[in-house]
DNA sequence: TAACTTCAGTGATAACCTCTAACCATGGTG
DNA sequence: CACCATGGTTAGAGGTTATCACTGAAGTTA
């Protein structure tokens, strides 16, 4: 994805601001979540004054969007890494641990609290099925495990979203628990309802993912 | 002075007024996020002027706490309403889709993304205790379910956050994964992850409790 | 080289927001 | 009746997003 053609100047220099803006931003959402990001307080700390930012973005809102379609690029490219190394279920999950833990604040950008009424764009939701379909194919790999659930034939009937994959039934349904017990425990611990609680949130989350791999241990 | 009957008209009407706030607080978080609550736009709704609202609370921050408590007494009430009405497991599980899908932003604002710093204050964790006791007592009646995975044994020293609660690890595991799995799916759900999916949420829900109270399904 | 065009960054301004301070009216209580 | 705690007001400090007209510098072209 490096783009190194010759570009103008002008134009070198206006990717270098954007991304040193985002850079900013990054930092802000770090330390105080998304909703305290301030375009003011970035243009402050670049050593230029509050309008400036908007020749680079729109608004407070388009940045923010920016940042989720990066969070969601950079959430695809872990996983197609992975994928390209050869990477089953399990080394898909400790992907995604390891790529939620190494910036919570991004995760939640992703999978955390919705706006109402925000819609993303349609290249986002793009990738998002990029990513879907990259742990469908790591779950149609996986051996198949017992009869069709009743679940299993209503995704037969409403498979649409796994968009042209081959992937059988039983895949997707496992998928689908992938991503949503995987979600369930990190999202939880990231959020810190594990604190305090004594237990350690790596051994729930293996045996979470113990379970989705046929090894039954939850 | 507390006396805890006979109020004071005066204390009467302040309660009166602190509710309505309340009232157009989840009005708003409702409609647009908690991150877009206003307390000006409240008290402009309310016929006075912004400043009027300190004399109720002393801040937006404790507003949201307040609300934040309300939430998960909330919770806490549907869960042990349902308990003292005979509720096993699933019929916990359902009771919290219905108080989740009731309205989805009080849902966030309990297990939605946190702001980094923020603390909940003692009662409130208390508050949340009450729910895992809640669910505990309902895990340990469920039958047992095979032999002692190696998370049993981790819980089985790690088991302080239940609490003195007398269930057994296999329960403490179980109330963890309906706590998780089913955060998992319900939070992917009401952040509108699946529209456009094609399947339906509740029978993702049901496969997923099914899983849990034995039936294998997913 | 000189003239022209494009564009980044500026300050001023409007319209919000939270929150403090000072002030006033009123209703319950001595 | 007099008092004063209480709940409301306006004014204002300091923050935010965002728009506007303007300047000055850089790039482009004649």
């Amino acid at each position: 994805m490096v783009s190194s053609e010759a570009k103008s100047p002008r134009e070198r220099y206006r990717a270098q601001v954007r991304a040193e803006i985002k850079e900013r931003a990054w930092e802000q959402i770090a330390a105080a979540g998304a909703s305290a990001l301030s375009l003011n307080a970035i243009a402050k700390r670049m050593g230029m004054s509050g309008p400036a930012l908007y020749r680079y973005f729109s608004g407070r809102d388009e940045l923010i969007t920016e940042l989720v379609r990066d969070a969601y690029r950079s959430l695809a490219d872990t996983f197609g890494a992975a994928s390209q190394a050869g990477a089953d279920v399990a080394a898909l999950a400790h992907a995604l641990r390891g790529w939620a833990l190494e910036d919570p604040q991004r995760y939640f950008l992703v999978y955390g609290t919705p706006v109402p009424g925000y819609h993303a764009p349609d290249d986002i939701t793009a990738i998002a099925s990029e990513i879907m379909a990259t742990l469908l194919d790591a779950c149609a790999a996986l051996p198949s495990d017992g009869p069709a659930t009743p679940f299993d034939t209503h995704l037969e009937g409403h498979r649409d979203w796994a968009d042209g994959h081959p992937a059988p039934p039983a895949a997707l349904r496992r998928a689908l628990a992938f991503w949503t017990r995987l979600h369930g425990a990190l999202s939880l611990e990231l959020a810190g309802h594990f604190t305090g609680m004594g237990f350690d949130p790596a051994q729930l989350f293996a045996a979470e993912l113990d379970d989705l791999t046929g090894l039954r241990s939850v």
